[in-house]
RNA sequence: UCCCCGGUAGCUCAGCGGUAGAGCGGGCGGCUGUUAACCGCUAGGUCGUAGGUUCGAAUCCUACCCGGGGAGCCA
């Protein structure tokens, strides 16, 4: 079947004017549904263009009427016809087929998905099927509309894409504990003076998968400027929550030239031209989960789009806390994390849109992070959004040698390791600063998903690789 | 990893000490344009796994496995 000669039928459903159809037509897909009434039966088909379905009609007048019994929800067809005005209400057009043909089967005695909604778990077990269902197209859709939003974001700003290792030898402290990439043998592994000989790896040295782009990018930043990673990041914690994977997809811009104001900012125009760039580009994958996922959604974005972020330090977020008679299960105290429930008061209730927090305690962030004039916080930075909490986590720099070395000599880090991450403040340091965005969370609050399995496709979390 | 809830027909669930039910889906048959079509009939389950209590366990107890919600860690 060639596909040059192919529609798609999200092409088909926008025409304007039925003369612009290039009838006849070849259409392809699965079909959804089939129904019979009499000497009429309706094939309605999907081939992941577009949310919505296209109906076949089939009738006596072709002579592959016969073949509609053995038409039934899953199966692959291609059919031929002329499009027209449908003659039925629910749909605009649909397509009188000359000709339809059963491309593969789907025994409906086995063919798992039905003509009636699943629960998001049990389609979870079928991540080689639901993409067929219009939750998980819509999702397919809307992330690879955000995906290519986000480059277009930077592209247009000058940001450089740069790929980082994803194999790495390097640990960018705290972001947690990392899966480890080898090629000894477990069952008999080498060892010398009764330790693993790490000599006899592949690397010569332990390897792990990354944790983030983040050093590596910082390196270009030092030589281009304006630079961003689109990528795979893994993180071997023990997280079992609808927010967590252990592996995702995290999108990390660093600047050179830039404090931590135009990091905040460059991070708001960010969030805000992402979610402007779903709204417009996906009206109707939007529409369906604004209808099935979440009343507010739609609304929500808007908001986010056409209004400024509050900004708030860390210090200013515990006062209101603390002063909001609220009884929160964890106290508020200055020099503590502030916990999901604090961030979802101020985010959720408190301001009712994204906050910006900065300049938390030096103790609680990562050795990298630029250190205050007041010795006591750093130059770093969360966006909390409703529902999500933290959605991005970002920083200045520290930028001067000998702060970053007493900053790790207190984290209890070797230097040599970092010997490279040094030299950039050794030859032409800058002030600079990045930050991180997951990008699992940011479509799942752009869909209104409740669970972040549901965003990727095939989800990587404990004791869960199927697939 | 911790706390709470759940695992019964293909799916969603009811039954909660006396030996299994509904709706949807499937099959068969109707219906001259349907919209998760509709109407009638019908098949289908060692009640997550392994122990235990009991005359008797889907139902009570224990362990484990799996799923969900929340927490921690973070993106």
């Amino acid at each position: 079947m060639p596909t040059s000669g192919r529609a798609r039928i999200k092409d088909l459903l926008s025409i304007e004017r039925l003369d612009d159809a290039p009838n006849p037509v070849s259409v392809n897909g699965w079909v959804k549904t089939v129904r019979s009434s009499g000497g009429v039966s309706f094939v309605q088909i999907n081939d992941g263009s577009s949310l919505a379905d296209l109906q076949i009609v089939v009738d006596a007048n072709c002579p592959d009427y016969a073949l509609v019994d053995a038409l039934t929800t899953g199966c692959s067809v291609t059919a031929f016809g002329v499009l027209q005005e449908s003659l039925g209400r629910g749909q605009r057009y649909e397509i009188v087929a000359s000709s339809i043909a059963l491309l593969g089967g789907a025994d409906p005695e086995e063919y798992p998905l039905q003509k009636k909604r699943h629960t998001l778990e049990f389609l979870r077990e079928l991540a080689h099927l639901r993409p067929r269902t219009n939750t998980f197209g819509a999702v397919a859709r809307v992330r690879n509309a955000m995906a290519f939003g986000i480059h277009q974001f930077f592209q247009q700003r000058g940001f450089l894409y740069i790929q980082t290792p994803i194999i790495t030898a390097s640990d960018a402290e705290g972001a947690g504990a990392m899966f480890r990439a080898t090629t000894l043998n477990l069952d008999d592994l080498p060892t010398k003076g009764g330790r693993v000989d790490n000599d006899a790896d592949f690397f010569g040295r332990p390897a792990f998968l990354t944790v983030s782009g983040q050093l590596e990018a910082e390196i270009f930043a030092q030589a281009m400027s304006d630079v961003y990673t689109f990528g795979p990041t893994f993180r071997a914690e023990n997280s079992n929550t609808s927010r967590h994977l252990a592996e995702f997809w995290m999108v990390e811009p660093e600047v050179a030239f830039c404090d931590l104001d135009g990091l905040a900012q460059l991070a708001e125009d960010f969030l805000r031209s992402i979610f402007a760039y779903v709204l417009e580009t996906c009206p109707e994958d939007m529409a369906f989960f604004n209808r099935f996922y979440d009343k507010e959604l739609i609304k929500t974005l808007e908001d986010i789009a056409n209004s400024d972020f509050e900004r708030m330090t860390y210090t200013e977020a515990v006062r209101v806390l603390e002063g909001s008679g609220e009884s929160f299960e964890f106290p508020v105290s200055w020099g503590a994390d502030l916990q999901s429930e604090h961030e979802r008061y101020l985010t959720e209730r408190k301001i009712g849109r994204p906050v910006i927090v900065t300049d938390y305690p030096s103790s609680i962030k990562a050795f990298y992070m630029r250190l205050n004039e007041d010795g006591q916080t750093v130059r770093a930075l969360d966006v909390l959004v409703p529902r999500i909490g933290e959605i991005i986590g970002g920083s200045q720099r520290e930028e001067r040698l000998d702060v970053l070395q007493s900053r790790m000599a207190e984290a209890g880090l070797d230097d040599a390791p970092y010997w490279w991450y040094l030299d950039l403040r050794r030859y032409g340091t800058t002030p600079h600063a990045g930050f991180g965005l997951g990008f699992e969370r940011t479509v799942q609050f752009a869909t209104g998903m409740q669970n972040i399995r549901d965003i990727i496709a095939f989800p990587r979390t404990p004791r869960n690789a199927e697939f």
